[in-house]
This record gives structure tokens, C-alpha cells and sequence, in this order.
DNA sequence: GTAAACATGTAACAGGTTACATGATTGT
DNA sequence: ACAATCATGTAACCTGTTACATGTTTAC
């Protein structure tokens, strides 16, 4: 249940509305952590019914704005230093490579070349992000930044592998044609 | 719905009960994509009320073998070569990491060290694996190597990136005490 | 005036987790 | 005889997705 700790903590320092917050996932934590208009209200609602947020203002067009409580931040913190080893994620990806030889090679290489590619946009769309912060923010972005680090990494790892892969099915098939 | 695909997967070339295919979950698709019990139950009967399956044996203790049939084979195939790029995971590790600075430096420091060890467990696991697998079995573990070494590279990268940023952690402390 | 953006809420459904419930067979 | 393993099934609950539904304010 992360999506209550992702709102909690960007609730920390300034009050926000339901729309914000929308629009903060869209940005910041789109890739992190993604969360549909519908989910982030019902969420809002619940965490100001257990008392974590409160409405403390209300502007136009019935715009709600929640501030975090001191029951929150405790609870976001008590989440952040929680010792819990998340379980692997799934990786439909990963399950479609197991299941390469059930393609011909052709299509398996193909495959693997349409992940590389999207490896390689990615690392691209976070050099785009890393040029267009404003890094002497400080405030979050020092961490924002790691964030960042950890996606172009990650992003250079599956091209490589990815290229790695494709030689290794290409390898196979001189040896056995 | 990619369990439904990793079941059809499993059963390409021998046939398996609900029990097999909870076992072969826990060893080979662990990590790509954990199932529990109640869920692959649940598909299997899915599956076979759908045609993609046939009960072809029945057992001891009312045990009863599936085997793909040729509409089972037919819709792996279009899973495998539909071309639909999945949406990037949530990971609660790299929400933590955004929230970091909600921490002291110390705890921090000390969150983004258990990742490195946790990196570097997960990287002595599966070369154990490496080790343990028969690789002239040639059959399905062509391309579940594929998956092992984007395992392994994955972990690495993880341990490197906690590494850098606990330097990174340690040299803004020295800068802004 | 009207389109875009602001702003919220709910219902139906799909997928996954935990727990309960039951019983047969095999090996020691 | 007893424990471990084999073997299946179901119910309650939580999270997330898609779609529908509604209305206001601002900028051109």
C-alpha cells in the first residue's frame, strides 16, 4: 500500500490539492510509481477519514486542498524506515524471454531488438529530464536525483544486455542452423 | 494477464498438474513472475473452461494433468509477438529513495546500504543458480540463461548505484555540514 | 461563445494476497 | 502411527484500471 505513502510525501512541506497531487505523479513520479486520477481522490479521502491529511482549505471549483498531519508524517516516516525487503516484481518483459524459443529466431531477435531500442529511448528521455531540472533547488531534487541516476543506469544495462542477447541467439545459430 | 501466458508457456511440451506448475513457479519463474497456489488453481480452471487447456490424466489423490492445446499454443504465440511496450514498473524501493532527505543522512545512508547488500545477495544467488543448472539441456535453457544474465547484470547495477550514492549521501554532508 | 484546463467523485471489473478448508498417499 | 508431501478448491479482501458522470473557471 504505497500509493498513501507517495501522497504523504509529497505532502510534506507544502499543502496540496487532489489535482496537484495528479499532476506532481504525472511528472516526478511517473516512472516511479504511476497512479490514476480515480485512485489518487479515493485515496485523498481515505487518508483525511483515518486522520493522516486534513482539508485545511477550499478554493474554487470545489478544489480541496489537504495538508499532512502529524499522524501522517509519523506514518510516512515510520513507512520509510520500515526493514521490509520488497518482494521481486514482475516482469512480463523477462517471462516473454523466457519463452524466446517458442519464436523463430527472427522474430525472437526482433524482439530483442525492439527492447534495446526502448532502452536506449529511455536513457535519452532522462538526459532530457536531467538537463531541464533546475539543480540548484536542492530541497527534493538531491534526492529526485538518485532517482534519476538509478533510470539511466538501468537504461544502459538493458541496451547492453539486450545487444548482448541478440549476439548470443545469432552465436547459436552458426553453431546449429 | 500474463500468469494465464506464463502457465501456457510452462506447458508447451509436457503436460503438468496445478501442483507441478506451483513448483516450477517457485524454482524457474520466481523471480519473473511469482504466482501463488490459490491463483494458479484458479487459472488452470480458467483456462480449461476457455479450451487453451485439456485435462488429459487424472491421478492419485484427485490429481489432474492439463495439456495445451493447439488454441493454448496459438494465443502464446500472439502474447509473445504482440507488440504492446508495458508500462514502467512501480518500485517502492526508488519511492523511498525520492523521500530519502524526509531521513537523516545516517538513515539514509543505512537504507541505501542494505540495497547494496541486498544486490549483492541477490548476484551470489543467482550465480549459484549458474552453477546449478545443466546447460547442455540446451531445451527451454537457451533463453532462461538469457534471463539469468540480466539477473546478474541487473543486480550489479543495483549494487553500483547504491554504492555511488551513498558517496554521493557522504560528500554533501562534507559540503553542507 | 467556446475550448482548455481545473476539479472531483463513483461504479464495474480484473488481478493478486491471505487464509481457510479438506483430504489422500508415501516414506520412515 | 505419524509426518511430510501431494493435491485441490474457495472466500474475503485489497489494489489498481477503465469508464462514466458532472460541473466551474479562465483565456482567447
Amino acid at each position: 500500500m504505497s500509493l498513501r505513502h507517495a501522497l504523504l510525501g509529497l505532502l510534506t512541506g507544502h499543502p496540496a490539492s487532489g489535482y496537484d497531487l495528479l499532476k506532481l505523479f504525472e511528472t516526478s513520479l511517473a516512472n516511479v510509481w504511476p497512479a490514476t486520477q480515480s485512485q489518487i481522490y479515493t485515496e485523498l479521502t481515505k487518508l483525511a477519514d483515518t486522520g493522516l491529511v486534513i482539508v485545511t482549505a477550499e478554493g474554487p471549483r470545489g478544489r480541496k486542498e489537504y495538508t499532512l498531519t502529524d499522524a501522517g508524517r509519523t506514518e510516512l516516516l515510520r513507512w520509510l524506515t520500515e526493514p521490509k525487503q520488497s518482494k521481486p516484481a514482475r516482469s512480463d518483459m523477462l517471462l516473454r524471454v523466457f519463452f524466446l524459443g517458442l519464436m523463430t529466431p527472427d522474430q525472437a531477435s526482433g524482439y530483442l531488438t525492439a527492447l534495446a531500442a526502448k532502452a536506449a529511448a529511455d536513457h535519452d528521455e532522462y538526459r532530457e529530464i536531467e538537463k531541464a531540472i533546475d539543480w540548484a533547488d536542492g530541497n527534493l531534487s538531491i534526492h529526485g536525483r538518485l532517482a534519476l541516476e538509478f533510470g539511466l543506469r538501468y537504461a544502459s544495462m538493458r541496451r547492453e544486455w539486450a545487444e548482448w542477447s541478440i549476439q548470443q541467439i545469432a552465436d547459436r545459430e552458426l553453431r546449429s542452423p
